[in-house]
DNA sequence: TCGTATGTAGCCCAGTCAAC
DNA sequence: GTTGACTGGGCTACATACGA
């Protein structure tokens, strides 16, 4: 680490876009450590941020393993199980934090423990405690691992000086605020007069100079609000009314001066407190602006200013209450990475994703470095376009139509049976279970869980997958998907990022993304263009492109493409039709794959010839003889069907011989998985009745696996449509493969 | 005698795509 | 995002031949 931590006045603040799996976070743990060692932090600590506390608990085991004093700490409301009281959290009694930021009041003077006049009030559940319990390891590690979310809140004072903050993944979410749209003020709470904008001195007496010069700031405020139409405040109005980012900035500052003190102490009984609480804030119904809020509120407005723009993190709009219509400001705003924490000193960002659109507006005089990328040569990617899994295709809501409900069983039933023939294919390839990943949204991964999952596979959903490592030996992913808000959402986030209203670029379209060409990178070099979503604004694109293709890179990353090798090869399978950065060696359309009914009766670990026998013991995929023996006389026999018809990645497979009793009936075969029926005989008697005959017949001689998808495209290959354009390679590299050969 | 295999005609519906 | 037209697959119904 080429760093000097103790520069003044500016110190480094160094961020690197470090691809997936490359092992950074082991790279940055053994530098933390000797960067301790050496002492130039000169017994400052480190704080490493993280998205979350299990991967902080990771990271501590880590950090010990290197003989480094490492702890995790964990904020109030965070969860703090024990074996009798698996919802324990920190703070034993949480309501009375709650009370405190009701009131606006410092919580720990104010719920925890505090001396008065050289009495100490003191919470009675102080000493129990899991919160209080984590501070005396707090004083004394080299290293706390916190939440990126707990490096926006104030730092406890146990924790001491910082010389370096690191940033381990995309910390920029946590530190958005109002993006749910919950953060309104109504605009009746905004009006001027005295109920709205009395303030108070520290001793709770009435402040008439604080008043009148918040008052003059709301008037000129009001004229803007009162006037203006639904949209964020314009910069115009906002300038006309004489309003100007110092007079913003101050009001900002006197907002915080209406809240009285109500004078609550740690171990107050809650009613009395409850009581005091009531006291200071306004009765029910009442117009009331909460002061935090409101001081956000000035200085969206005073940065807006400042910048020359429309204030889009406050936006006027209509609410729906119990009483009607209610006109609000909605705000939305980026809160600022605490100096308690280290933000003003050194810091080192780490992300595979990192988009400097995000980080700036974070970490000002931030240094982006080149990405650092390695290759992956054991990694076999095959991206199947047009595949059925958008949560429409997959999951519809309960108010579908009932044709999109029932096109979406099917799609289940399709995709469930496509795992079920790639976790037959892959069984025991992995050093542990499970041999395949499925990364999908949500609610997929539920509907697939509920269908049933075989046991060699496991269902994990978007946006809980940065930095998780147990999968690192999966022989393979499935990747299903995408996450993609619409644009309006996106614009909202950009909106609370920036304060400023995003470049259009929508025409006449006005609910989704413009389209423009992309081209998947085929690992023979050659190209596969078709169209992706994009946003005019750099900002609205770079939140996009993180939230869509930066998760699916993560995505990829679990397998730890990096790391494997020729005799731990993995194979990704991504079924979207995003263009990521990653070499694709095939490009396939879904009607190449998509399970045919046989197929789906193969990965139930079974291949029955004779279509009577097909409809009565497979009712839900035939309903009658006549539609199994139609189905049979049209179908080609494809990929996974083929598969295990040919004995190809089932190494366990044997053919039956076998006979029903009764009349008429005539000799037939079947090809069993016996891995998945371990006794042929009793799953014909279950499903067909008695047998006049049965003989086990043996299986062909095992072949080394293959991938079934590849094989979709091999001989049979489907007539198959596709969104966009394969390009071949230029012929002088053709030539030149052709003189490799041969 | 019963059940299966094979062939053909025609209706229904799911999937797709263009237009708005 | 919705709607409507188009298309091909899925299924039923009918008939005939064959084998246990």
């Amino acid at each position: 680490m080429l760093l000097d931590f103790n520069a003044e006045p500016r110190p480094p603040r160094l961020a690197l876009p470090v691809g997936v799996g490359i092992g950074k976070t082991r790279a940055m743990q053994r530098s933390v450590a000797g960067l301790l060692r050496s002492e130039a932090l000169r017994g400052r600590k480190i704080v490493i941020g993280v998205p979350r506390h299990d991967l902080a608990e990771e990271q501590r085991d880590a950090f010990h393993a290197l003989d480094v004093d490492a702890m995790v700490w964990k904020g109030r409301t965070a969860p703090d199980p024990t074996p009798d009281n698996p919802e324990r959290l920190m703070c034993l009694d949480p309501s009375a934090p709650f009370d405190a930021m009701e009131v606006e009041r410092i919580v720990e003077t104010t719920s925890c423990k505090v001396t008065r006049r050289g009495i100490t009030h003191i919470c009675p559940l102080y000493n129990s405690c899991g919160y209080q319990a984590q501070k005396p390891r707090l004083e004394a590690a080299q290293i706390v691992l916190t939440a990126h979310d707990t490096l926006f809140h104030q730092a406890p004072n146990e924790l001491g000086a910082v010389g370096l903050l690191v940033l381990d993944e995309g910390f920029w979410g946590a530190g958005l605020r109002g993006t749910d749209g919950k953060a309104l003020l109504t605009l009746d709470g905004l009006r001027p007069h005295l109920g709205t904008v009395q303030c108070w001195t520290p001793r709770n007496q009435e402040d008439w100079e604080a008043t009148a010069d918040l008052a003059a700031q709301r008037e000129r405020l009001w004229k803007v609000l009162a006037s203006a139409t639904n949209g964020p405040l314009s910069v115009v109005a906002l300038r006309a009314a004489g309003l100007t980012p110092e007079r913003c900035r101050q009001a900002a500052g006197l907002e915080h001066r209406r809240m009285r003190n109500p004078g609550i102490t740690p171990g107050m009984d809650p009613g009395e407190r409850r009581r005091r609480i009531a006291s200071v804030l306004p009765k029910e119904g009442e117009p009331w602006a909460p002061p935090n809020r409101a001081a956000a509120m000035w200085l969206l407005i005073a940065e807006a200013l400042e910048n020359d723009h429309d204030v889009a993190g406050a936006v006027l709009v209509d609410t729906m209450s119990e009483n009607g219509t209610v006109r609000c400001l909605r705000l939305a705003w980026r809160a600022d990475l605490r100096d308690g924490w280290g933000a003003q000193g050194p810091i080192l960002h780490l992300d595979a994703t990192l988009r400097p659109e995000l980080v700036t507006p974070f970490i000002p005089e931030v240094t982006i470095a080149e990405p650092l990328m390695a290759r992956e040569p054991h990694v076999r990617v095959r991206q199947i376009l047009r595949a059925p899994v958008s949560a429409k295709a997959l999951t519809p809501g309960e108010d579908a139509k009932p044709r999109d409900r029932s096109a979406a069983e099917n799609h289940r039933r399709q995709v469930s049976a496509l795992i079920a023939l790639r976790a037959a294919s892959l069984r025991g390839r992995s050093a542990s279970s499970p041999d395949l990943l499925i990364i999908a949204q949500k609610a997929a991964v539920d509907a697939l869980r509920a269908a049933g999952l075989p046991r060699n596979v496991q269902a994990v959903h978007f946006n809980a997958l940065s930095g998780i490592d147990r999968w690192h030996s999966v022989a393979g992913l499935m990747v299903l998907g995408r996450t993609l808000p619409a644009p309006v959402t996106v614009e909202a986030l950009a909106a609370a990022v920036t304060n400023c209203p995003p470049l259009s670029s929508r025409g006449d379209v006005a609910w989704w993304y413009e389209q423009e060409e992309r081209r998947i990178a085929l690992a023979d070099g050659g190209v596969h263009a078709l169209p992706g979503e994009t946003h005019a604004d750099p900002t609205v694109e770079a939140i996009r492109w993180t939230i869509c293709e930066g998760e699916l890179i993560q995505a990829i990353g679990r397998g730890r493409g990096v790391n494997r090798t020729a005799a731990t090869p993995l194979e990704v399978d991504l079924f979207t039709d995003v263009v990521l950065p990653v070499a694709v060696h095939e490009v396939l359309d879904w009607d190449d794959v998509c399970p045919r009914r046989q197929e789906m009766m193969a990965a139930s670990g079974v291949v029955l010839e004779n279509a009577a026998d097909m409809a009565r013991a497979f009712p839900d995929l035939w309903q009658s003889h006549d539609a199994a023996r139609q189905q049979k006389a049209r179908s080609v026999t494809f990929c996974y069907y083929r598969d295990l018809s040919n004995s190809r990645t089932s190494h366990s497979s044997s053919v039956v011989a076998y006979r029903p009793a009764g009349p008429g009936q005539k000799d037939r075969t079947a090809r069993f998985d016996l891995v998945l029926i371990p006794d042929p005989r009793a799953w014909l008697e279950a499903k067909l009745g008695p047998l006049a005959h049965f003989e086990m017949i043996g299986g062909e001689a095992p072949q080394p696996a293959t991938p079934p998808i590849a094989d979709a495209r091999g001989g049979a290959a489907r007539p198959g449509r596709s969104r966009g354009r394969h390009h071949p390679r230029p012929p002088h590299e053709k030539a030149q493969q052709a003189a490799g050969e041969g």
